[in-house]
DNA sequence: CCTGCATCTTGACCTTGGTCAAGAACACAA
DNA sequence: TTGTGTTCTTGACCAAGGTCAAGATGCAGG
């Protein structure tokens, strides 16, 4: 049923820049392949963020947590993603994310090391990871967009519109943490608005 | 007492990529100057973005209009600062912000077309903006994440320590809407954590 | 089949920040 | 100097969403 892990991140590569079979071979040799367990961690808080990582089956949610405890989901990492710490990663410095597994999750990780020579040997890579970033940069944009115009029940229609093969494997708990509510109000956010089934 | 625009662009990217002197020239022929007095608009809601913008001088505000007409602003570009609606410029689609001029503003604008002959001519360049696009998306994330786990107060001060030689161009409005408050509760908010002398 | 832990729901109450409208302060233009 | 507009402040009231705690529901493991 799974695809395999590299034919998967040749297939997203391939989507912004052409390979030769050697060049391809050249990259896949600098992943690391990886497997996470359900709630295992790929990066906690305090570290710093080496990898980049792409996942080729299962999920991955960041988030962070306040003074007070409080988890934030910031993202979610379905299959054909690539997660990071995006701050620590270019800076090298520890960040304050989490990262984790939601189910059991395949993983191919690119460390900061290992793009480096993978830029400087195959330089249109550049190419491939700059409209990997737009891309990031622009969904992180309207992150911002929609938490600042968006009610808490617009911003919760507009995840299960856009992400609904994410719903099955979510909790409320979580959901609530991406839209930026508590699982009380969520719950009674679901029942007032008649949004229960999903 | 102005730099010229070229020489600033220039260090701009010199901190990422070495030139030639052909190669500076080359790259700045494809740069438009522009000027916009204060208010002038950039560009408007419902246009597409065709421009990556360099901020020689002068400030600028990208902002959208919330259905409600209210104003949300999404990022301030300081001289030095790169300024775009990254998804439309990205899709080429009609884009929701608007980007106005704060004061007399000089600008460089390199248009995607430009982007494009550049990027094929001078592949250095894809490095320089895949460095540029991830330091954007790393303000763009950590905006999200002040937005997610940081009072009302604690983003005003931080955003005071951050961008301390934006205060004196902006009002107490455009702060306000920085920061995601209304200009009512933003006056009490000073007034009553005692926040008056910037 | 029962236990134990997670998640979800609900009630009662609280806090943060929004709304609307009016007045004060300021700014600059004629 | 006197408008005229814009920004800032304030009062009275409101609404969205948070807090805390208790109970209900669901489900995996033994």
């Amino acid at each position: 049923m799974q695809q395999d892990p590299i034919e998967l991140v040749l297939a997203n590569i391939g989507r912004h820049i052409t390979l030769t079979p050697e060049e391809s071979r050249y990259f896949t040799d600098l992943l690391k392949p990886g497997h996470y367990a359900r709630r295992a961690y790929l990066l906690r808080e305090g570290e710093v963020c080496a990898d980049f990582t792409f996942i080729a089956a299962g999920c991955m949610k960041s988030y962070l947590q306040d003074k007070n405890g409080k988890e934030h989901i910031l993202t979610f990492a379905a299959p054909d993603w690539w997660i990071a710490d995006i701050m620590s990663f270019i800076t090298g410095r520890p960040g304050n994310l989490f990262i984790q597994a939601i189910n059991d999750t395949q993983t191919l990780a690119l460390s900061r090391r290992n793009q480096e020579t993978l830029l400087r040997e195959i330089p249109k890579f550049e190419r491939c990871f700059r409209i990997l970033t737009e891309r990031a940069f622009a969904a992180s944009q309207q992150r911002n967009i929609d938490s600042m115009s968006l009610s808490a029940v617009e911003r919760l229609e507009k995840f299960r519109r856009q992400y609904p093969y994410l719903l099955p494997l979510l909790t409320d708990q979580e959901i609530a943490s991406y839209i930026g509510v508590t699982p009380a109000f969520f719950s009674r956010m679901l029942k007032k608005h008649d949004l229960k089934g999903r």
